[in-house]
DNA sequence: TCTAGATTCAGTGTCATATTTGATCCGAAC
DNA sequence: GTTCGGATCAAATATGACACTGAATCTAGA
């Protein structure tokens, strides 16, 4: 965390900043699941006094992010191989609905861009440039589903789940794979078949939580 | 509001207790959409500092029931009729997956409890009583699907939406109708058909849509 | 009528302080 | 050696008084 003492008056709450932060050292794999979040700490490194830190992490943990333990402290959330199936399985039902959405309104515009990050994706060896690119090529596919809370919803549930998928890069060859599932997805996609985008897509998910859920047990056998 | 000066400090933090009397206040009608939340005005209500307040402000600003605008205040949350369809299609997404998961392990025990929550729904001329029970049958035919998360999130969409059904009792003969259609659905759900659970649960939940995006959008041109 | 500055309102956060909670440690008793 | 109870510790939780900030509204002048 190289933040520094910034000043966090001039744009917004400073909770907010505070929780911006944070929220992207946790998705960056900076702070791992089970890390203690103290708040006089945080406090310290942001320049503030401890209640713009008790605000943001409250709004972490309202989004599953961090998980507080009253007068214990919080800590960055840990998932459990059940709940990473269950949260798959959630985005699985929304995101076959949202894609069905947005297929008939999909425009070159739409699929230009859905090449272009797959292309991108190909080209960068930065498993955090990865994990993003591969949330905007999952979204761009969504995104002319006209439906604003069901494509925000899908976006909770990445921000709970894709840290931990970061971990499948080192633990199997799961990129070379999503990379072959986005090219089929997109093809179909491209031809508006609309049954084969979602079959596609479910196999896709399916598939990130087998391994993931894999993964999570043998982590909490150790 | 009759809470009066009640001490908080004694189960919990303050502004978890605050939380709770808001969101209870919000679902049932006390606290309209549009109502000004003002941070000093609830703070001498329950006879705290503003420092919980704020706390429990975010708290229900990352449910969706009440908005924060930087600098000019809370206020409850209004929904678009937009919004208020996109919900229940989520919810109909949601809903018809749970249930699908839960049908084969459904024991005598929930049509038991499914059962007296519709027998009690026709006793009570209650408003929020008969929203209480309405979720509670709800959540009663999705219980033994064994997903915590999926269950979790159901109920936060409806308590996102649920005050706004509550107009309906009002303005059409919602309860009657609704009445009926989970009849059929708990007929259908003993029998162990899950097609026909589904279908009348898609067709319950799409009923309520219609009729609650007209209402709100006569809402919007007054 | 429009614009700019003043005023108002309520939020935002600090500070020094006190209190509370849960975990850990330590000594005494068995 | 084990158990139990009290003390200690670390960190969280919140107070009350105060200062500052931002956005909306009002007012006066051009």
């Amino acid at each position: 965390m190289d933040n520094g003492n910034i000043s966090v008056r001039t744009s917004g709450p400073a909770a907010d900043k505070i929780g911006t932060s944070l929220r992207r050292a946790i998705l960056r794999g900076e702070m791992q699941a089970g890390t203690r979040l103290r708040q006089d700490a945080i406090a310290q490194q942001f320049a503030v006094s401890h209640i713009p830190v008790r605000e943001a992490l409250r709004q972490l943990a309202a989004e599953g992010l961090v998980t507080i333990r009253p007068n214990r402290g919080a800590i960055v959330s840990r998932l459990s191989s059940a709940e990473a199936r269950e949260l798959l399985e959630i985005r699985c039902a929304i995101e076959t609905q949202a894609v069905r959405w947005a297929l008939p309104h999909a425009d070159a515009d739409v699929l230009a861009r859905a090449e272009a990050a797959l292309m991108e994706s190909e080209c960068t060896e930065d498993v955090a440039r990865w994990m993003e690119i591969n949330w905007r090529f999952h979204f761009t596919l969504y995104e002319r589903a006209g439906r604003p809370r069901a494509l925000s919803l899908i976006e909770s549930l990445d921000l709970q789940i894709d840290r931990f998928i970061r971990v499948l890069f080192t633990a199997s060859d799961y990129r070379k794979q999503a990379q072959e599932e986005h090219r089929a997805i997109l093809a179909a996609y491209r031809v508006g078949n609309a049954a084969a985008v979602t079959s596609l897509l479910e196999q896709h998910i399916t598939e990130t939580s087998r391994l993931l859920t894999e993964l999570l047990e043998r982590y909490q056998d150790e």
